[in-house]
DNA sequence: CTGTGTGCAAACATTTTGCAAGCAG
DNA sequence: CTGCTTGCAAAATGTTTGCACACAG
């Protein structure tokens, strides 16, 4: 799987046109408008929430919710985007050009630190493999009260 | 937070019957089997399963899938069940009273398989004291393809 | 030109809500 | 008795599919 981590927009899409070139589809305008959105806004989305950006940043492509869902899934799948899973509340995606990283949450303020430990990535690639699974992903959140929560 | 690892079924229950008269909420049989199903099998269920499994094991009770939600939602909203998110594939509920563990879950099929490993347990507080964090809880899912959906 | 992509509407799947009847306390 | 709980049906939510027209290659 080639590694995304990092790409700027103009590579971003290249990979996309050589991914679609190489399956026989067509890119399109409402591919790259979706695609430059998640690039331009470094975010986590809904299907839902892309596709009102979407609409209103493009006011004259009449974008449908279809496309935007038939779009990520397409990204997904390919490794472009990924997304995280919310119960009932759907998924979010992200680009995958960011480098990889965790959360540290702040139960009382919310805040976010952001964190990366090879250590533990090794060890839970170890795991994986004791289980014969095959790691695509994961989920850290570790969960505890910052410093000036804790002095309060 | 009560803490009801490696509660028995006594136990438990009786957890569940003080909760529900502390919440001027009532015991009723559905409420019962429902705790039940869910002890004996040691098993993640989606709302759908355990419904299924109880009108399997309980004919005469005619139990309708909205209970089996309403419950599952209030065991969580009180801890004595947690949930993980599956996107439009639903959540899957588990008790509370096992011992701590995290998930690795199957992508493909669903699949989750438990593991417990401390010295994962033991960097994670590290990192946590570097941020000044005092850990209170963490989350942890690992995702990839099981073995048998490989071969597929 | 050919066949993929699109938007729309309808279908689906999962979960929640409104309601009248049932039953625990 | 009182009012919480239940099952059913309908609604709500999120996502996918069928189709005829549009358009990229």
């Amino acid at each position: 799987m080639k590694k995304l981590e990092n790409l700027s927009y103009d590579e971003l899409l290249e990979e996309f046109k050589t991914l679609l070139k190489k399956n026989a589809l067509k890119f399109t305008t409402q591919r790259e408008v979706i695609l430059k959105t998640l690039y331009e806004n470094q975010n986590h989305f809904t299907p839902e929430n892309l596709y009102l950006l979407v609409k209103q940043n493009y006011p004259d492509l009449n974008i449908g919710i279809t496309t935007v869902y038939r779009t990520l899934n397409l990204l997904e799948e390919n490794n472009i985007a990924s997304s995280i899973s919310f119960g009932q509340a759907g998924k979010k995606f992200e680009l995958s050009n960011r480098p990889h990283h965790d959360h540290l949450i702040c139960e009382k303020c919310g805040d976010i630190v952001e964190f990366h430990n090879d250590e533990i990535e090794q060890l839970q690639e170890k795991i994986a493999n004791i289980h014969n699974f095959k790691l695509t992903d994961h989920l850290m959140q570790l969960y505890g009260i910052c410093q000036k929560c804790q002095e309060d």
